[in-house]
DNA sequence: CATAAACAGTTAGGCTCCTTACTTTCAGGC
DNA sequence: GCCTGAAAGTAAGGAGCCTAACTGTTTATG
């Protein structure tokens, strides 16, 4: 779960005196910004922590999850990358890994020699049947420590950080300097 | 900037669906958890297009960063590695491409011959002062939506979500499932 | 002191994701 | 019909992190 962090944040002091040095530099925004860094990260390597433990990847995991979900456990790599929002090189090594353990299968699409449809084993179903219930359980203890109406409020201010995120790529095309 | 994502969220009604399946999901959490993970990511790659857009990846920054502080320019690779929460190992591989690039360079270390010394060169400062500045306005940027209240509203629940994650990481010793 | 333990940096190899480029198949315009 | 272009799956190779094992140096201990 890389995502390279510094193992103690910079400490808000030490922001407002760097804000005397960098006119830019809004102190509390950026001790936001280390901030949603550093738990996002956290949180992200729990998850993948508890997946490992269970044998899978959290990109697999998602993968089997979309297989699953309305009953449909059937999908094209095209249509299941564009889900999972990876390219369809890494959907073609996901589904290589979950193939060999036996967990989905490739098979030939009737109507398009293109493509092929992925399905859910019988497997796969039972491995999801017995993971799915605890992962739903540790998800939802990451967030005990927060309240109904505080998790409401994170919800909230992520959506806005969000926004603001999407606003700027849409407007200038590419990350640029 | 990987972290596989779901492109689309699952949606609040689905959660709330789901949960009559699984009895220890709690709904707002799970969509709580869920916005974390995806907006953490968003910012992460954000910062990460920021910096490729200036040739270095955000380990390799976190170093030079780290390198810059206070002065003192120079620091072990242990500690470097320590300070940056990744591996020693890591860490020589990062200095490798810095020291490629002649942003740092290697020394001996004059008390210590197991170890060595780090430190930025001439043009390790030069690119620092260059993008340290553009940096902090970027990073600023991202957080602007938020009002000052709402930055601090938003530190609070991310430190009380850091909390609980320690509590339990520090409990259980590794993440059992 | 000599030897075992601890410690620093590195090397080798693995995992997950990426981009780029290739091959096959389909669809639309002439 | 043919041929160009688009779309699908895949292969090859790269980036960034990891763990485990190796090498040399220092420290502690019996």
């Amino acid at each position: 779960m890389p995502l390279l962090m510094l193992k103690d944040l910079p400490r808000y002091e030490c922001l407002l005196k760097a804000a005397e040095k960098y006119p830019g530099l809004e102190p509390m925004a950026c001790h936001a910004f280390f901030h949603l860094l550093r738990t996002g990260d956290a949180v992200y390597a729990a998850e993948g922590g508890f997946l490992a433990t269970h044998h899978v990847s959290q990109g697999r995991f998602n993968v089997l999850m979309l297989l699953n979900r309305c009953e449909r456990q059937m999908s094209t790599p095209a249509e299941l990358a564009e889900e999972a929002g990876v390219t369809r090189a890494t959907m073609t090594g996901l589904i290589d890994t979950l193939e060999k353990d036996g967990l989905v299968g490739r098979e030939d699409h009737p109507e398009n020699r293109r493509t092929i449809r992925v399905r859910l084993t019988k497997a796969g179903r039972a491995y999801l049947k017995k993971l799915t219930p605890k992962y739903f359980r540790r998800v939802s203890e990451m967030i005990e420590p927060l309240n109904e109406l505080e998790r409401k409020q994170l919800v909230r201010l992520l959506e806005k950080v969000q926004r603001g995120l999407n606003r700027k790529l849409g407007g200038s095309i590419a990350i640029k300097a």
